[in-house]
DNA sequence: TTGTAAGCGTTATCAC
DNA sequence: GTGATAACGCTTACAA
């Protein structure tokens, strides 16, 4: 009753002071562990004591206290989101897909910024070990191995997405960018291009740097040679960048592939209003990501859609699965980013991916 | 050294078994208190002391549990972030921001999802409660009212940002949406423009409205009526699906203001390439927002600037200054939103506001 | 400065 | 089905 424990109209607290199961447990008239009981799942309580538990919790405002519960439960139901420019497009897309999913399954997700190693990334990540977090999920970006290792480490599960830590225990997802680049190369040839570029980052990551290979040694089986340009971060300033580059070259290039979305719009509105080309017409474009961008009329780009739902059902699925005892079986999955066709190449619209 | 307590290699531990107090203090060879107070900021512990424990911490892969720690403890370091929609430009680079300088406060931020209001959403945030947040930043979008008040009656320090909730006790940052609107207007009129347009959502959240009347009352005190088009959500479909309402009139429009960037790309597009119109010869068109699309080449839309760094720095500025006990005394806060002047207002370039 | 002991709000174990 | 009681890992008087 005292230090604010008083309840205004039976409802609200002040003082920070909450309800606690012994208040419940007190008002109706049965012990703690019976509040307890009531709200875990698995129970053993009479209907009766039920009803009178949960209308005092209810008069109360009580509501269970996670941070005491998960320190006797293993499960603290916290999942750590570890990304690094989460406010791109398609992370953003991500993030928002795994928070509701998450959520959906009873987890609460807790958002870690990598943007900067200035030392706050660390110590927020310390924060998440402090919080025990069941799991963590590393989206593609900054973070480097080091990250991996310290949440492997605090006996955290964890699933990669788009990334290549070497190391054993996480639950890896990737996509098949080799197979997207071979598609690429083939439908500008069937547009009647010849002169092949691309437009990658200078960051090379691992599946930028896979998208690569892959163009280069597909054009290669048909005798291309491809003009490759690295420059910059994933975005679209980039890409308007590398297009003063390459079509300031004498050899223009007739169809660039861009390893993601965001720096094919950069290339497209270089070509078009430094070098006054017309797309398709001109020069064939095609992105990577899918990203809300690419559907808009000023684009139309031709581009490979991230499986988002079935990164994000996969991640989870692993995470239910691997709750229990049992080793973690399966290691990793190649999922299949489908071709999304429009109007960035030239002739017949027939996907083939 | 029983059930899985085994280190490997003194670091790492097996099957979730956290390193505790205890087992740093045995091997530093001093109390539990002293490892409590080498690791609480405000400590008294000997030089000597801490090099011991830190050693002992370090070799065992110590980590507070913060779980245990909010028990006692009147805050347990977290921060709420309740957002729809939020791969949404605006939202995602705002909750980027948000999170970024959290942690940089020494706070985590869990994120929570109002997609939909099936239930799911009511139980995430109830999570929240579960986890004794120590506030919660309510970005614009669905959640209703009815959160607001849960948040507050569990104790929470609420920020709301872009709302309207006439709840009393939560800090509140909003816009100066008429002002915006009203130097669109003046903009328009400088630019010769006579057949005033608005683009609005059907969802009518206040600040969206507000850019509404404040533009009509506006456009009125010069003697000029506004086409007023309401339509589906803030996003791209609904700003080409305006278009197609306002420029299949008689009486097409000459100056279009939308509400938020996204509708502004729709209707330039849906004007360029479902009416052959140019930009900004045939129609100027302002947006809201100022997302990173709005400089892009093919948009070059003529915007104002959402004050994601003073919005932030705000937020967490009040949730500092109100740990303690002093009754908050500031209720809300007015925002200016300066214009950002693009290429798609025809004349000069000479920013008004 | 340091250690002892008493909580914090749960859940799990065990008799009844 | 129910109620004591012992953890869980931490912080914080209080005493030394």
């Amino acid at each position: 009753m005292i230090e604010g424990r008083a309840l205004i109209g039976g409802i609200r607290q002040l003082n920070k002071s909450f309800v606690s199961a012994d208040d419940v447990a007190k008002r109706a008239g049965v012990s703690r562990s019976a509040v307890s009981r009531t709200f875990t799942p698995g129970a053993s309580v009479s209907d009766e004591t039920r009803q009178r538990v949960m209308a005092a919790a209810q008069a109360l405002g009580y509501h269970v206290n996670q941070l005491a519960r998960g320190l006797m439960r293993s499960e603290s139901g916290i999942v750590c989101l570890v990304v690094s420019e989460m406010d791109t497009p398609y992370r953003a897309r991500l993030v928002r897909a795994l928070t509701h999913e998450l959520q959906r399954a009873g987890k609460i997700s807790m958002l870690i910024n990598t943007d900067r190693s200035d030392g706050s990334v660390d110590a927020a990540l310390r924060q998440t070990l402090h919080y025990r977090a069941d799991a963590s999920i590393l989206l593609s970006g900054l973070p480097d191995k080091a990250i991996t290792k310290l949440c492997l480490d605090s006996g955290q599960r964890i699933v990669l997405i788009n990334r290549d830590d070497e190391i054993d225990g996480p639950f890896r997802i990737n996509l098949d960018d080799g197979h997207a680049a071979r598609v690429t190369v083939s439908a500008f040839l069937r547009a009647g291009c010849r002169h092949l570029a691309l437009a990658n980052s200078a960051v090379g990551t691992p599946s930028l740097m896979a998208r690569e290979r892959g163009f280069v040694a597909a054009a290669a089986e048909f005798g291309l040679d491809v003009t490759v340009v690295r420059h910059g971060n994933t975005v679209y300033e980039s890409g308007r960048k590398i297009a003063q580059t390459l079509f300031a070259e004498p050899k223009q290039p007739d169809a660039v592939f861009c390893v993601n979305d965001l720096m094919a719009f950069g290339l497209m509105d270089g070509a078009r209003h430094d070098f006054g080309l017309r797309i398709p017409e001109d020069v064939c474009v095609v992105g990577f990501d899918d990203i809300e961008q690419a559907a808009w009329a000023s684009y139309a780009l031709t581009t490979f859609s991230q499986p988002v739902d079935e990164i994000v059902k996969n991640s989870i699925a692993w995470l239910a699965n691997h709750g229990g005892e049992s080793q973690p079986e399966v290691r990793s999955i190649n999922l299949h980013a489908p071709m999304i066709w429009r109007k960035s190449i030239r002739g017949m619209q027939r996907p083939i991916s």
